[in-house]
Order: C-alpha cells, then sequence, then structure tokens
RNA sequence: GCCAAAGUAGCUCAGCUGGUAGAGCAGCUGAUUUGUAAUCAGCAGGUCGGGGGUUCGAGUCCCUUCUUUGGCUCCA
C-alpha cells in the first residue's frame, strides 16, 4: 500500500497504482465528476495517471490554478485535432496554456484561413468534445517518436523531438489525433463544453524573426456557456477602459496622421494632468536630494559614440540630422544619461558632492517598429522621468534601496497594488551582447538581488534580460487587457562612468570613478498615464481630475450665484468649470457623470438664498446641501491627501 | 519589420448581389427657464483614408499605399 497525504495532512492508504481519479471515487463520486487533473507531490499531473509512491496529493477542480492550465491545454489538443480533420495536412507547432486560454501555431501550407473560419473550427471543436474521448498518456522512445512524426511530416515537432532525451519523451492521444506532449491533461474531452476561438495572428516559429511564420489561432474554453458568457462581458468591460478609447473621450490626448505615428499630442486636459503628476514627482525628488538639469532635444552623434549607443542601436536609432554647412551630424536623443555625463564631467567633483542626483524629465524619440507602436504605451516620442545617481561605489545599495522607496511611494500614492518586480540579469550563455567587466556585472546584479530582498519586495528573476550596460529592477504593471508594461525602472551602471571617464577625487586625493544609477519611477509620463488611466477607468483621484468640480446652475436664473460659487472655489485653487448651458438639469449631471468629474454642485433657488450647494459625487450620487465653506474643505483635505 | 483584419460626418455605426451617401449623438439657430443620468424643432456637416485600375457607372470589384487594431519579433 502508499501513504496519500491531502492538503489537510489527512494520511489514507491506496494500493500502488491508483490514480488520483480512483482515489477521488473513493470519497465521492460527485467529488471525482469535478476533478480535472491532481497536484502529486507539487508538479500537476494526469489525474489518470497512476500514482506508485507514497505523495502528496491535491485533487484539483476547475477553481485551481492548475486545473485551468491543464483545461486549456486539453483544449489546445482538442483544436489541433479539429484542425486536422478540417484541414488535412495541416502540421504543427506547439499549442500551449497561456494565463486566458490556450493557443496552438499552425502551418497550414498555402491555405489562409481568417477570422470567418474560427466558428467551423469551433463547431468541430464541439463536435469532438461531445464524443468524451479520452486523453491517453503513453511513452514512447526517441526513435518511434521520430518515426512517427517523419510519416506525418511534421516537421515541427521532429525539431521538438531532437531537442529531447530519449526516455522523457511521451506521446498523448484523444480521439484521432495524437500529439508530442509533456502534459498533463484533463481525463477526457467532454467537460470542454463553451468554446471561443478569439483571434488569428502570425507567430515567429520558435520566436525568430528570421524563421517562418505559422498562424496562430488564440481560444479559451470553460466547462460551461455561463462562465464563458460572463468572461467575454468582463472583456467588454475591459475595453471600455482602454487609455486609447478613454484618453479619446476625455480629451486627454490625440495622435495626428500629419503629425506622424506614436508621436502623441497632448490636448489641455491631458497636459495638465501630465504637469500635476511631473510636480508631485518633482516635489518627492526635491525633497530626497535630486538637483534638477535640463539638457536640449538633440546631441552630437559623437556623444553616442562614446557612450557606446551608437554601435548598438545607431542602425535602428532615427537617422542623424545634419547641418546644412558643415555637415555635423546630430541624433535626436534617445535617452538622457549621455547629456548627464557631461553635466557631471562640467565641474571637478569629490568625494563629498557624492551621491550627485541629477533629474530632468526629458523628452526621447525612439524608432520604434511600426507594428510595436500602441497608443500612449509604445510610442516615438515620450518623456522620461530620468535622472541618474553618480555615487561612490559603496554608496549604491543604500541609493538602490532609497530609489526602490521613492517608486513604492509613487506606486502608493497612485494606488498602484498590483505590480510586479522583475529582477533582469545578463545571458550568461551570451556574453557579447553586454559591455563591461564581468566582475562589474556581478557586484552589479548582487547589488539588485540584495536591495530587493532587504525591501520585501516579490521580485522575479529574468535572466538574459538585462540592457547591454547593466542589470535592472523593473517594475511591471498589467493594462486593462492583461498585457504588461515596464514602469518603473532602476538600473545599475557601471559602463558609462568608464565610457565618459567619470572621475572623482577621494578622500585620499586619488582619482575613482563613481557608479551611476538610472532610475524613472514613472518609467515615462506617457505609459504611466496610459496605465493610470485604466487602472481607475478615467476616473481619476481629485487631485489628479483634469476637472474637479462642475458648477450646474438649475437655470440661467442663478448664474449669477453659480459665478459666486465658482469665484470662490477658483480662488481657493479647486479646477473648476461651469456647464451655462440653457438644459434642464438632468441634462446637465448626464454629460458631467459621463465625463467623470468627481463632483458636481447643484445650484438653485434654495441654495441661493442659503448660501449653501448640493453636492452630488460621481457615481454616487446626491449627497444633500452643505455650506459652500464645507464642501471647500472637504474639497481641499481630499486634495491634499491625494485620495 | 512580419502575419491577419479594419478604415463611411467630430463620435458610434447603417449602406443587399456595382446605379447620384444615411441614422443617432455631438455642433449651430430658435423655442423652452428647467431640482439630481438625455426638452422640442430646424439647420449645417462627407473627394466613403490616399493613389491607380476595371466599368456606361465604384463606398461597393481589382491593384497599390498610408493609418489603426489583434498578435509575433524588437524595446537603450
Amino acid at each position: 500500500m502508499i501513504n496519500i497525504t491531502f492538503p489537510d495532512g489527512a494520511v489514507r492508504q491506496y494500493a500502488p497504482g491508483s490514480s488520483a481519479m480512483d482515489i477521488a471515487k473513493s470519497i465521492s463520486e460527485g467529488l471525482a465528476r469535478k476533478v480535472l487533473a491532481a497536484e502529486v507531490d507539487g508538479e500537476v499531473w494526469d489525474a489518470t495517471r497512476p500514482i506508485d509512491k507514497d505523495a502528496k496529493l491535491k485533487l484539483l477542480t476547475w477553481d485551481d490554478k492548475g486545473a485551468k492550465s491543464t483545461f486549456w491545454h486539453s483544449s489546445a489538443h482538442l483544436m489541433a485535432e479539429a484542425l486536422e480533420a478540417l484541414y488535412p495536412g495541416v502540421k504543427l507547432g506547439i499549442g500551449p496554456s497561456i494565463e486566458s486560454g490556450f493557443y496552438y501555431d499552425i502551418d497550414l501550407g498555402d491555405r489562409q484561413i481568417g477570422e470567418e473560419d474560427l466558428a467551423q473550427i469551433e463547431a468541430k471543436m464541439k463536435e469532438l468534445a461531445k464524443t468524451g474521448s479520452t486523453y491517453t498518456r503513453k511513452d514512447v522512445s526517441k526513435a518511434d517518436a521520430i518515426q512517427y512524426f517523419t510519416e506525418k511530416q511534421d516537421e515541427y515537432k521532429l525539431e521538438l523531438i531532437d531537442g529531447l532525451a530519449d526516455g522523457s519523451i511521451t506521446f498523448y492521444t484523444q480521439g484521432n489525433f495524437t500529439d508530442l506532449c509533456r502534459g498533463p491533461h484533463i481525463p477526457n474531452t467532454s467537460p470542454i463544453k463553451a468554446i471561443k476561438l478569439t483571434n488569428i495572428a502570425g507567430a515567429y516559429w520558435r520566436g525568430d524573426e528570421k524563421r517562418k511564420m505559422l498562424t496562430r489561432i488564440y481560444g479559451i474554453t470553460f466547462p460551461n456557456q455561463k462562465e464563458l458568457d460572463e468572461y467575454l462581458v468582463l472583456i467588454e468591460e475591459a475595453k471600455k477602459r482602454d487609455h486609447r478609447k478613454l484618453g479619446k473621450e476625455l480629451e486627454l490626448f490625440a495622435f495626428s496622421e500629419k503629425v506622424g505615428m506614436g508621436l502623441p499630442l497632448w490636448l489641455p486636459k491631458g497636459a495638465m494632468l501630465r504637469e500635476r503628476l511631473q510636480n508631485f514627482l518633482q516635489g518627492a525628488q526635491i525633497e530626497r536630494g535630486y538637483l534638477p538639469v535640463v539638457t536640449p532635444h538633440i546631441g552630437s552623434k559623437q556623444l553616442y559614440v562614446t557612450s557606446g549607443h551608437w554601435d548598438k542601436y545607431g542602425k535602428d536609432s532615427f537617422r542623424p540630422i545634419t547641418t546644412p554647412q558643415e555637415g555635423e551630424e546630430y541624433m535626436l536623443k534617445p535617452m538622457n544619461c549621455p547629456h548627464h555625463c557631461e553635466i557631471y564631467k562640467a565641474q571637478p567633483r569629490s568625494y563629498k558632492d557624492l551621491p550627485l542626483r541629477l533629474a530632468e524629465f526629458g523628452t526621447v524619440y525612439r524608432y520604434e517598429q511600426h507594428g510595436e507602436l500602441h497608443g500612449l504605451t509604445r510610442v516615438r516620442g515620450f518623456c522620461q522621468d530620468d535622472a541618474h545617481l553618480f555615487c561612490r561605489p559603496d554608496q549604491v545599495k543604500e541609493e538602490f534601496m532609497k530609489v526602490i522607496d521613492l517608486v513604492l511611494h509613487v506606486f502608493r500614492s497612485l494606488d498602484f497594488k498590483d505590480f510586479t518586480a522583475q529582477v533582469s540579469l545578463r545571458d550568461p550563455e551570451n556574453p557579447a551582447k553586454y559591455i563591461g567587466t564581468d566582475e562589474n556585472w556581478v557586484i552589479a546584479e548582487q547589488a539588485i538581488i540584495e536591495s530587493a530582498e532587504e525591501k520585501g519586495l516579490p521580485y522575479v528573476i529574468e535572466t538574459g534580460e538585462a540592457a547591454f550596460y547593466g542589470p535592472k529592477l523593473d517594475f511591471m504593471v498589467k493594462d486593462a487587457l492583461g498585457r504588461k508594461w515596464q514602469l518603473g525602472t532602476i538600473q545599475v551602471d557601471y559602463n558609462l562612468p568608464e565610457r565618459f571617464e567619470l572621475e572623482y577625487v577621494g578622500s585620499d586625493n586619488g582619482r575613482h570613478r563613481p557608479v551611476m544609477i538610472h532610475r524613472a519611477p514613472f518609467g515615462s509620463l506617457e505609459r504611466f498615464i496610459a496605465v493610470l488611466i485604466e487602472h481607475c477607468a478615467g476616473k481619476f483621484p481629485l487631485w489628479l481630475a483634469p476637472t474637479q468640480v462642475k458648477i450646474l446652475p438649475i437655470s440661467d436664473k442663478f448664474m449669477e450665484y453659480a459665478e459666486e460659487v465658482n469665484l470662490k472655489l477658483r480662488k481657493a485653487g479647486i479646477r473648476t468649470e461651469m456647464d451655462d448651458r440653457n438644459e434642464k438639469i438632468g441634462r446637465k449631471i448626464r454629460d458631467t457623470e459621463m465625463a467623470k468629474v468627481p463632483y458636481m454642485l447643484v445650484l438653485g433657488e434654495k441654495e441661493a438664498q442659503d448660501g449653501t450647494v448640493a453636492v452630488r459625487k460621481q457615481g454616487q450620487g446626491d449627497l444633500g446641501v452643505q455650506p459652500i465653506a464645507d464642501v471647500l474643505a472637504m474639497l481641499l483635505e481630499e486634495v491634499e491627501n491625494k485620495q
């Protein structure tokens, strides 16, 4: 007998070779019907796979993450079966589950399919799912695996098998479909009841742009139609938060074909919002000993040859501009660091001057690939809330930790709770990608990991994601549709000080090289605001709202009083607008609600007589009549507390 | 850059197999003077993304180009 330990600590004995499904059945038939997979000693297994030795077991049902990914992975196989049935000869790449759903990469040869074909594939999937075919696992030798896919003429699978060790290869079969697959899978196809193929896209084989582009079909499935419907509603709701839609509706920013793609135009409301964020961070930075600097939008090409950026990114930059007479070459600045290095060099520096923290809201221009542009999150001209900290090697860690504190202060102030920290290290396999000495890389990577640890940041390590000049710590946030974007970033750089020959005089009267830390808590104002808009669905906190209060006179008889209230608020620094249209109050309220203005003050005969205002809060309705002074105090307090 | 799709009034969208471009909202004008999510009427508004072609005739069919969207690749 083997001992099976359940999550609650209970231990029960079963015959060796019992599967999780057998065990579930021994507990209750109802439970067994819901089991999709099992976690055996921390690893997700097929519920039907025999367990031979003592193990910890957790039965996974739809609500478990591991069950969902198994369910979706099995759905990918089901889709592949449908595709083979509909398009004989189709070749298959890979078909994993993803955060929400699954995809399969396929090569259709000369055939082309489009969105209109998805319904047919869905129908086929449903038909196949109903048969309730079991997913069966089979160990295969490498030779047999190669033979199977050679006969099937699927070069993609053969390439995958090529990278696998003999003895570790498994096939899974359901119905007429067999796939090279590590598993696990759900017991059979029947729980897959609701199916939606969401989109179709191209994807390079193995993510390599030099290789063939396959057709990727994305989909999502659920055990019942209701959950699918709910999911689709959720997606629709998320689309309403899209910053591109809200940016237009709330008159924050615009794009123009004539100005050029990826070059945002900030409308007055957006510009003021941006300015407030900038002032907020500026204030926090001044408190923390940062010094403002200003540098031009262009710099001579030589500056970037010195920095190494020309070599690395020259080909992928906007081309240099030249002076008409002398032919001198200048670049639109793609980053601010080289300019800041020259500011450092403008004066002799002592160890007593360090750390020197030079900050600039600097606009930079980068050539981003056409297809990569995306609203405000990926643009060609953007403003970095940049600063470069020049410090002694022994100050790196402390400065790094202070920056983490600043980033967290910014995130907290804007109620960003859902972020992940990502530590990007170099790829040890590919040292040629990076510049700088091995020793410095080790020191810098160590400093970052230690800082993250000591600050208690939950972080993930991404090997090979470092910048070419140094490792970094990025703060990643998701947009409304779940796409991940990098906002705040902190990067250690031992390289630029070297290239620019930056020095300071130490207490020993000798010359030493400072270390540089690049950092931007927002990342860029454009991207930050994009995420902020989606985060709050356009309902900005009072201190950021473009219009904080809208004054709504019931009719133009009360215009005089409305003007008086308006003036009072404005004098106190509240951003107001007045709706003096000849409209009914219901209409004015509706329009103001939809414009997401935080507060409305309704003014009529009663209010004019008593010197009061009827307060209405966006999304919350009528708050009742109050004296102006009270309302003003309430508003000012809310602004002060950044709520 | 690559794969796929879309582009009709300021916005949201209709326009069947080719036969002179349409609605709602927004805008303007007028009436209405209004009490917590849309008052009524009238007017104006478009080289149907740009260019080329097929046709007696193109928003509709074909080619090309630009932009946008969803992905892929890239991201100092």
